[in-house]
DNA sequence: TTGCAGGGGTCAA
DNA sequence: TTGACCCCTGCA
């Protein structure tokens, strides 16, 4: 059946998509913007969204997405893939240089997943200072902990916790899945939202610069962390999160010389405007895949 | 085997 | 602007 300009098709272990563009599962899952799908041994993909579990994978040129309805990939997962952008077009807004152009080659069909405000930021609070193999452990010992259990394919998962479950931890509790410091951080966010001093459904009525500062009220958030947060939510997508990576590999490719987190801000929101967060995961993939800024 | 540096950042001085 | 920070990993 047709659903907003894809082709859907029913099939006994889920749905599957026909002629997808833009989308390539290696490139999305393992662009560094999520930590929740793990590679299969037939290279699809299985992660946990939203309380749902969902396999992705490529059979004969179509999307085959398991263990989803087609009410679930109306509700969910059309939202989740970004299914509604047409990145050709934002391929085209990005590309304004021949670094763009190469680095928009390589890394196509990375799509921004729209993730889940609440574990977002809390898997970016966990990401600071901290390498992904180690983050991804932390975020699923959280979830094997307090997260609801699920099963699919005879395996137990579990989702991530919502806010309430972790403000209901004490600090003990929350320290058990290793986050070291990061573990206060957890702490008080989780209670800042508990108890209503902080919303983050108020982001996406906020314009970037106010989102941003907003997010920056939360203990544990500082810039990056907030512009991550927004860009992999899918609320704001002309923020650049500046990590230490993203700043060698600007100065390397742009500046040919030391650059400061500021300077190189602006630069990218001149150059790629609103879609710049976009921008910065295609340079950071093709970047950290050629060991550039290394 | 043990020891030490340093990591996709943030906070506080 | 600078150092400490929890825990883990990589590498002498």
């Amino acid at each position: 059946m047709k659903y907003k300009g894809y082709e859907i098709n029913t099939i006994e272990e889920g749905i599957e998509i026909e002629e997808i563009r833009d989308f390539d599962p290696v490139h999305t899952f393992e662009c560094g913007q999520c930590f929740r799908w793990r590679r299969e041994p037939d290279g699809s993909y299985t992660g946990v969204v939203r309380g749902k579990v969902a396999n992705a994978g490529y059979i004969d040129g179509r999307l085959v997405i398991r263990n989803v309805t087609f009410e679930d990939f109306q509700n969910i997962w059309f939202d989740y893939f970004d299914l509604g952008r047409d990145y050709g077009l934002v391929k085209k807004a990005i590309v304004t240089d021949d670094i763009m152009k190469e680095a928009v080659e390589y890394g196509n069909g990375i799509r921004l997943l729209r993730q889940e405000p609440w574990e977002t930021l809390i898997s970016f609070i966990v990401s600071s200072n901290n390498r992904i193999p180690r983050i991804m452990k932390i975020i699923e010992d959280m979830s094997g902990y307090y997260g609801k259990e699920l099963e699919y394919d005879g395996k137990i998962f579990h989702a991530f916790p919502d806010a309430g479950s972790l403000a209901a931890c004490s600090l003990e509790q929350i320290q058990i899945c290793r986050a070291g410091y990061r573990c206060g951080y957890i702490h008080k966010a989780a209670a800042q939202i508990e108890q209503g001093a902080f919303s983050l459904k108020k982001l996406a009525e906020l314009d970037t610069d106010e989102a941003r500062k907003y997010l920056l009220q939360l203990y544990g958030v500082g810039n990056k962390v907030a512009d991550c947060m927004l860009l992999y939510s899918g609320i704001k997508y002309d923020v650049f999160p500046t990590d230490v990576w993203v700043k060698r590999v600007m100065e390397e490719l742009y500046f040919k010389r030391e650059a400061s987190f500021k300077e190189i801000q602006q630069f990218a929101a001149v150059k790629f405007g609103e879609y710049a967060g976009i921008a910065q995961q295609y340079l950071f993939y093709y970047a950290r895949e050629h060991r550039i800024g290394i």
